[in-house]
DNA sequence: CGACTATTTGAAGGGACTCAAGGCGTGTGG
DNA sequence: CCACACGCCTTGAGTCCCTTCAAATAGTCG
């Protein structure tokens, strides 16, 4: 089914699905896989000894997670919205180890791709005002989304959004809201985007200090 | 100078002194080499497009960063404090690549450090409380510092520390006051710190919820 | 000794969280 | 097919924590 030279694009791999919600794996878990997402969302959960949750990632389509960078998998990851993946061999990753060039470019590619989802959320939280925080992350992560005229599919809980931006709820729902008056967003319907303004998008993930 | 089983390891390395805010390495700069802390602590820094600047990661004694993960390096880097550290060549890097077994494991866990340490920031900032925020990094970065004693070296000024935790300045002091008071830490010196209740000091890294 | 930066402390104001209640959508069971 | 239950989204009001602004002190380097 695998071959070396297509360890993390083979196209004729079947894709699995799965619904919103459900566990792709498990913090701790061996690591004897790891998915490319195809179509929806996933995201990275990580729990404190307190019983806390937070969610510490979005994965988009195109993207990796759960690399075989240690035995065990280094956190937890779950279906954020209706799900296409595609569940890779960890051998295959290993073999594909041992390879030069465009192969190994292509781990390495991955692997920072991972590194990179998980530094983003820092930076978005980072900023100054929930507005701030919600705008940047919108302007980071829409171009990832599969869209299709404009419309861009956007099948994120508030819930998910408010744990990942570390913020509440309400201020997610608030905050969108005030977009869509402010008219540089729509949203046709829950899970659908329209991107009006990017200029004045750009202009609030920069914070309000000016 | 180098060998091959001793990519990460070597221990003969000449380490190369910093000085406090010195400049490791810039974003976009080519990627030739990486950087391994032997004594200090290190920042690794973002600039947004609006010129706001964010700590993203602090990296202490034994830790790399700068990894050759793609062509160019990915973020900017400094001496947070004054610092020891050797800088390794990105070629005996690749090669090392090539070898299974040990090596490569040693080269994973270099990635997943170097991984963790950005997802650790969005684990802290993703608290509710500055000071659970405070507790929670110092919780998890003590440990990482050298320490004679029971006084661990902390070398880390207030306004990175603010940064990367994404509050001000005067808070941090406030927060480390009122640690302090609490009898939780102590701070013989302004670089040194002692951690007298290990135990509370985890209570409120949990957060203020009960 | 003097300039600069970091830390400390105080006061005031605002933004986000909490709490609470109602609306909406989806899926289930009768 | 309809009614109901459940969870998510929405909206409002009040409170508190953190930020901001301001000023004084301590520390560092020349």
């Amino acid at each position: 089914m695998y071959q070396a030279n297509g360890v993390l694009t083979d196209d004729r791999a079947i894709a699995m699905p799965a619904r919103a919600g459900e566990t792709l794996f498990i913090e701790g878990e061996a690591c004897t896989s790891f998915l490319e997402i195809r179509h929806g969302v996933a995201r990275a959960v990580d729990l404190t000894l307190g019983g806390e949750r937070q969610v510490t990632a979005f994965f988009f389509p195109g993207e990796f997670l759960g690399l075989p960078l240690s035995r065990k998998h280094r956190y937890s990851a779950e279906a954020a919205s209706d799900l296409l993946y595609v569940r890779h061999s960890s051998l295959n990753w290993r073999s594909g180890m041992a390879q030069s060039g465009e192969a190994e470019d292509r781990l390495f590619s991955a692997v920072w791709q991972e590194e990179r989802s998980f530094m983003d959320r820092g930076l978005f939280i980072g900023r100054v005002g929930a507005l701030a925080r919600m705008a940047a992350f919108l302007l980071s992560s829409l171009p990832k989304c599969t869209a299709s005229a404009g419309t861009i599919e956007f099948p994120l809980w508030q819930i998910d959004i408010a744990s990942y931006l570390a913020t509440c709820p309400e201020t997610v729902c608030r905050n969108l809201r005030q977009l869509r008056e402010m008219k540089i967003i729509a949203m046709p319907r829950k899970d659908r985007l329209i991107v009006q303004d990017r200029a004045r998008l750009a202009v609030l993930a920069e914070g309000t200090h000016e």
